[in-house]
DNA sequence: ATTGCGAATACAAACGGTTGCAATTAACTA
DNA sequence: TAGTTAATTGCAACCGTTTGTATTCGCAAT
């Protein structure tokens, strides 16, 4: 996602406005060391400019995902989290017994995406997959 | 997941009770030919029984899930929709383009399943993974 | 047939997330 | 610098789903 300097950047080249909410958000997710949620960007935001709406929170996750600035994974845990898009593509093996959760690098969905562009003519985005199952220590 | 009547059977054998709205749940299930939402299912049994909630349709269908007896598929259309278990396990490629749905048979996914057993020991629960990207129609 | 008990229910409120719409405002033009 | 306008926002209502809780009820024992 390199610098929000970058991105505002970026977002005014495309047309779409700078806002104060907008930098704002772009902040939280970029200060975040893992995966944040919606909700816990909306409370880092609204800490420094209450009148700021949790809907704002979500069209603006929505514009970035579009662009591709920010990528969203739904680890199951009833609530989708979002991480900078240039922190790499990886995926999660989530326990379902124990809720760990292992990173699964993009590599190892290489096979499965050239099988199902090859067999289906199927372009799969597969950048923020969550697999659940039984992790080595909740199986006997 | 057989007739309605085995399934009542095997409720009652684990010690689960057979309710009239169990009941009139499981045949809604049984009775779609293809995938049915929790809404289509309530709408179907609040019919013939007007006092049912929704909640017990949604805690039926946790239980059913839990029992193997139904199968849950996320289509990405902002609900969950649900089928009998011994239909067959296939999985479905969503294009996030046209909305086009392609069946996949789970054979495509063998492969997976076994690296991610071989190389992270993880036991994967691939019953009901909706893949997202774009059919053939929609990439130029 | 009646009882007792715990499982299952209806109901209401809450959850995370989305949407329609009127009011606001960023960023262009003059 | 002020004016214009379409993009963006706040707000409120809604969506599908989940959860807490008091009440109901299936079913085994009497």
């Amino acid at each position: 996602m390199g610098q929000p300097r970058d991105i505002i950047h970026k977002l005014s080249e495309l047309g779409y406005r700078v806002t104060p909410q907008r930098m704002m958000i772009l902040s939280a997710i970029e200060n975040s060391d893992s995966h944040i949620s919606a909700e816990e960007i909306y409370a880092q935001v609204v800490a420094k400019y209450p009148r700021v709406n949790i809907s704002t929170v979500y069209r603006t996750l929505e514009l970035l995902k579009r662009l591709d600035l920010v990528t969203e994974t739904d680890l199951g845990e009833g609530r989708v989290r979002y991480h900078p898009a240039d922190r790499g593509h990886h995926h999660h093996l989530v326990c379902q017994e124990c809720g760990a959760i292992i990173d699964l690098d993009e590599s190892a969905l290489f096979s499965l995406r050239d099988t199902l562009l090859r067999e289906y003519k199927f372009v799969a985005d597969l950048r923020h997959l969550a697999i659940f199952g039984r992790c080595i220590n909740c199986r006997q």
